[in-house]
DNA sequence: TCTGGGGTCCTAGGACCC
DNA sequence: TCTGGGGTCCTAGGACCC
């Protein structure tokens, strides 16, 4: 079929992210293949090319490619999600100064909405782009553009893949895109996970054109909307927009598995006090309030021989609120109520639900209003933390040890967003120079 | 010994309403 | 004896994304 695209679509997608972002303020490592963990350094979650060579799997757990990361001299990094923040938004910036219509997809991620004939040659507008982007940042990008996202997407994949391609493809409507799709696994397609794959495959569906190819209603079956939706955009129909700005947050969770196990409740009740603080902090720093906590621990169910437990209680708050000491009071209370002793806990996480903005209040009869000085005080709490280092300021309950504190063994400095962090150029002049 | 974290969307089923 | 139909809301579970 062929397209009548009014808009095309470009996905700019950063190369290796994480280990690109490692390799900025350390030269040497040119060459060496690299690795990044996930927290607690348990999982690989960024490889360069050199390191995905080697046979390093995504998502793998560390400890069983340590051998091979050992022989070949592979460099291991503790994810630093500071600098690649960092990194993240000077690339953004870029994109967004040359073009009006930027979704921000993913820390290394961006769609860009092309209406047509905006630009005559995208192939090396998305050249030039991608030039920008490597001079001011040193980070290298892929582009991949088609008449809609999922077929951005693809072409993403193959600008990544195909050498000849250097970074940069463009799917139109001239080009014979079946030949594309059938070269393309469903698995590799943008909405069809593992589950889908191998549903997909059972009937003998392998490739993205024969999944473009068959009925509607059989993929409605099969995958639900979401997968008929993703049909859809393969045969070139728009059926997922762009969304400049994301919509509001509808949940907000932090949660950590432990760097050592953790026995006792004493221990958990500091792990969820600090919890919650960090989930109250990205609560008032999206202008939001919640009025359900939901708070749950669990052990290590990959441990099959040991006893498993995991439980989780959500409370409803009588009134919205972003007040750190509320929250913590009411989460401590849930978790004091599922806690069990007798268990080696590997994991707990706090999940505020029932978000409202901060200036709605939805007043009850019997109920007392939070004093307003809570919010001056938050406020205050939030700009010292945020000029001075996050923990400055923070409750006693969250207290001070933390020996149940996830590892990270192997992190390289903050260099772009601490002072005390930022990295040291050492210039050496010939003898012969002289400042004469 | 060692296996991430933070989100979203969809569906089915139950409870409840008039 | 005969016991509707249409709707909402909530939750749990499954699936997906990076």
């Amino acid at each position: 079929m062929p397209f009548t695209a009014s808009e095309m679509f470009g996905l700019m997608d950063c190369n290796n992210f994480y280990a690109s972002c490692e390799r900025l303020f350390r030269p040497d490592l040119t060459n060496r293949p690299v690795v990044v963990l996930s927290n607690n350094d348990g999982c690989i979650i960024a490889r360069s090319n050199e390191a995905k060579a080697l046979g390093i799997g995504m998502g793998t757990p560390y400890f069983k490619q340590e051998l091979l990361i050992r022989k070949h001299d592979v460099a291991v990094f503790s994810s630093n999600y500071p600098l690649y923040g960092d990194i993240s938004q000077r690339v953004m910036d870029i994109l967004m100064q040359l073009e009006p219509d930027v979704e921000v997809y993913s820390i290394d991620e961006a769609f860009i909405r092309l209406p047509t004939g905006r630009h005559r040659d995208l192939e090396s507008w998305g050249r030039s782009l991608k030039t920008t982007v490597q001079k001011h940042t040193g980070i290298p990008v892929s582009i991949g553009f088609g008449p809609t996202k999922t077929l951005a997407k693809i072409a993403n994949r193959f600008a990544k893949k195909n050498p000849s391609a250097a970074g940069i493809f463009v799917i139109t409507e001239q080009q014979p895109v079946d030949r594309l799709l059938a070269a393309v696994p469903v698995g590799d397609i943008w909405g069809i996970g593992r589950r889908h794959a191998a549903r997909l495959k059972k009937h003998s569906i392998h490739t993205a054109l024969e999944l473009k190819n068959c009925a509607d209603t059989w993929i409605r079956k099969q995958l639900t909307v979401t997968g008929l939706r993703t049909a859809m955009e393969l045969r070139g129909i728009p059926c997922i927009s762009l969304e400049k700005t994301g919509p509001a947050k509808k949940s907000i969770c932090t949660s950590r598995s432990f760097g050592q196990p953790v026995y006792t409740l004493g221990d958990l009740q500091e792990a969820v006090a600090t919890y919650t603080t960090q989930a109250a902090c990205k609560l008032r720093h999206e202008g939001l309030r919640t009025t359900i906590v939901d708070v749950f621990i669990r052990t290590n169910s990959f441990k099959k021989d040991a006893p498993q437990y995991c439980n989780r209680r959500i409370f409803t708050l009588p009134a919205p609120s972003s007040h750190t000491a509320t929250l913590i009071k009411v989460a401590l209370t849930s978790l004091n109520a599922i806690y069990r002793p007798g268990y080696r806990y590997q994991k707990a996480g706090v999940l505020l639900n029932g978000l409202v903005p901060e200036n709605y209040e939805q007043l009850r009869l019997f109920h007392t209003p939070a004093p307003c000085n809570e919010a001056s005080l938050m406020k205050a709490v939030d700009e010292i933390n945020r000029r001075w280092g996050r923990d400055t300021i923070q409750p006693a309950a969250a207290g001070l040890a933390k020996e149940w504190h996830f590892r990270q063994m192997k992190k390289s400095p903050a260099y772009t967003t601490r002072w005390s962090e930022l990295p040291i150029a050492k210039a050496s002049f010939p003898e012969s120079f002289s400042m004469a």
